[in-house]
DNA sequence: GTCTATAGCCAGATAGAC
DNA sequence: GTCTATCTGGCTATAGAC
């Protein structure tokens, strides 16, 4: 991919280390193979990020940054917890469409570091489940949820929505289905497994 | 870790490579480390498996057939949905504490190089969801089930089983639990998760 | 079969001209 | 800021003695 003259060579160099990072990972990425898609000379690339551990370090949590606020919303904003899994399931679910890449590199990359995730939390939000499970807990003593823990429902809806574009070759290979026919899949989805999970928890 | 003589060397070769590449995939991965943890030096690697590719080709199919069985038997076996969803829920929670680097690295790998699934289904059992969805089907017209999608009724099984390991670093992070408290946590999905696929799909 | 020593290559990083 | 050329180290793989 050649560079387009109207970014700066810094933007570029992230951009470009982005697509590289993230479908190789940390280990499998070249320094060359970046420097070419970025449309210049791996000199360039120590001249402005000075290794790869910190341009990988800037693709990581710019990445992160990207996700959060996603995350967040389901965490802290106020609406139910039917209109919080039916609103994330849906918009998280067109993100992703977009940026097909991210979960599987934070995820890859945070087991390969299980440390980075503290590194990252320092000046970002806190990740914090706490207001979501004590929301849970309300709603199931006013009795519109079924009993259900607040911890489990938060890995569930983590599990329903990201674990599909993860795990996207085996999900192909076993649906038998082609690229096309995948996108499909997910695009039901994002109706489909609100659907699931309220059918799950709602008490009728 | 120091070899043990009560296994030949090409075994214990595997077993060192099961755990470097399972933990630091095949980038990551160094044959000297590999060599270090089976107690022998790196020559005989290749005296063994001849290449880094080939050794790591042998992991690989050896991961895969071990996790074959665990998948065929919701495909494929004659018990109920409902049956089938408890069984396969506490087996493979159960399976996964015993092996916690396999999902990871196994769909980590596919992603680096997903035609790597078509040489391993030559010679191993079909992946084919066909006979389940007529299950489905069946289950939905007999009444049993609530209208449901065969499909994505088996991404959302794979989903809640599988992604809590893969993600582990994630959930622990949100989760603010320490080793102990995951471990408590996955312990309870071996019944958790089924109440709450069973509770989605069941005709009441 | 098992070892030591080393070939041969490739990647990250830097020096230095412009 | 940007380039070419090069250093340096580490990695896979092999040669060859025992």
């Amino acid at each position: 991919m050649a560079r387009t003259k109207d970014k700066n060579t810094e933007e570029q160099i992230l951009e470009a280390a982005k697509n590289v990072f993230q479908t190789k990972g940390m280990d499998g990425a070249r320094m060359q193979e970046i420097a070419d898609s970025a449309g210049i000379n791996k000199a360039m690339l120590h001249y402005y990020y000075r290794s790869k551990q910190l341009l990988f370090e800037a693709v990581f949590k710019n990445a992160f940054s990207l996700l959060a606020p996603q995350l967040n919303k389901i965490l802290n904003d106020a609406s139910s917890i039917e209109e919080k899994v039916r609103n994330f399931t849906s918009n998280y679910i067109t993100f992703i469409i977009k940026h097909p890449y991210l979960p599987n590199f934070i995820i890859q990359e945070l087991n390969r570091n299980p440390d980075f995730i503290l590194k990252i939390q320092e000046n970002s939000t806190l990740l914090n489940i706490e207001k979501f499970k004590t929301q849970v807990t309300l709603e199931v003593n006013q009795g519109i949820l079924k009993p259900t823990k607040g911890d489990q429902l938060f890995i569930n809806i983590m599990a329903l929505n990201i674990f599909p574009f993860v795990a996207k070759p085996l999900i192909k290979a076993f649906t038998k289905e082609d690229e096309k026919g995948f996108k499909t899949l997910m695009e039901q989805r994002k109706t489909e497994v609100s659907e699931f999970i309220i059918n799950s928890i709602k008490q009728h």
